[in-house]
DNA sequence: CATCAGGGCCCTG
DNA sequence: CAGGGCCCTGAT
């Protein structure tokens, strides 16, 4: 365990030019993301700790630019000089993991055609569905996320960070970083099952012995198509119907990744699209589907985050009873 | 004090 | 394919 927290001296800083239009704030942040220590977004500066090639870095993102000339700054923090060919390849999974360079003309169009999304892509022209995460990453959130309330998955990734991962210091930020894997696959069950994360110790032992075995290599997965890709992704031990879809949308940016509706959600998309309190899911889906085809999860994602941006500003009862953090 | 569901999943019959 | 069990917490 290290309480310790190295400072990271070393910075880099590059440009990044994402495809207009583009929205820095709804691409950066994600107010329906829990809160966790590895990241921060202050002051429209987003900074984040990255594990990368066995390297524990950090990366802060601010912008230079427009809506219709978009500009990023990204600084690459480090407690070792780093190559260019490294650095490079950090811009590379960047601009990947925040969608940097997709076309979303089509999407848009869509769109503005759309009663309900109007509105909402006025204020979101040119979001991105983006996620700091690497695969293993997301899949250790979506195992904690299972059967627990806001607060207790919180509360068990914030247990892992303490034990398993690093402390780093940069740009004025203290955040927590990600741990190797096979620190989770030699830790003891009883030593895992301390951080109350209950039954799912068996699920993230498994799924970080499968990362180092090689089981699973995130950058072949991202060459499948989506159908062979969810398939792969349901292989994975503690991975089901309601995370595969989160993965494939988040980590791989699959926009039609919406075919399972969990009852939380299944409530806030009645209301949101249907004006009442419980529709059968069955009808969400299909509703979805003939209103934005294949871009459907990521219509849905704007919907979504749309609203918990509004919740930021103002008080929505019926909300905050479903997120009961 | 007990019981139960929660931002699921696996395993069994 | 339906249903039980699973870690833990907080609500009732």
């Amino acid at each position: 365990m290290t309480n310790r927290i190295t400072p990271l001296k070393y910075k880099y800083n590059q440009l990044l030019f994402p495809t207009p239009p583009f929205n820095f704030e709804g691409t950066v942040h994600k107010p329906s993301h829990f809160p966790s220590s590895d990241n921060s977004y202050k002051n429209g500066k987003c900074r984040f700790s990255l594990r990368y090639q066995d390297r524990t870095l950090g990366i802060g993102l601010s912008n230079l630019g427009t809506t219709y000339k978009p500009k990023i700054r990204l600084t690459t923090f480090s407690s070792k000089k780093l190559s260019n060919s490294l650095l490079e390849s950090i811009r590379a999974e960047i601009e990947f993991r925040f969608d940097l360079g997709v076309d979303l003309k089509e999407f848009n169009k869509i769109c503005r055609r759309d009663s309900v999304l109007k509105p909402v892509l006025k204020r979101w022209i040119g979001t991105r569905v983006s996620n700091g995460n690497s695969l293993y990453e997301f899949m250790v959130i979506a195992t904690v996320l299972q059967n627990a309330t806001v607060k207790r998955s919180v509360q068990m990734i914030e247990n892992m960070f303490k034990r398993f991962g690093a402390r780093i210091s940069f740009d004025g930020e203290r955040l927590s970083a990600f741990w190797p894997p096979d620190s989770i696959d030699n830790a003891s069950e009883e030593e895992l099952r301390a951080l109350k994360l209950g039954y799912r110790v068996t699920m993230l032992k498994r799924q970080a012995h499968s990362l180092i075995t090689g089981e699973i290599d995130e950058n072949q997965l991202r060459l499948l198509s989506s159908s062979d890709l969810k398939i792969k992704l349901l292989e994975l031990y503690g991975i089901g119907p309601a995370s595969v879809w989160y993965l494939l949308f988040e980590v791989f940016k699959r926009y039609d990744a919406f075919e399972y509706i969990s009852p939380w959600e299944q409530k806030i998309y009645s209301r949101l699209l249907f004006e009442k309190d419980l529709v059968d899911p069955k009808i969400i889906l299909d509703e979805v589907n003939t209103r934005w085809g294949k871009w459907k999860m990521l219509a849905a994602h704007y919907l979504f985050e749309d609203l918990f941006w509004q919740r930021k500003t103002q008080h929505i009862p019926w909300l905050e009873e479903l997120i009961r953090l």
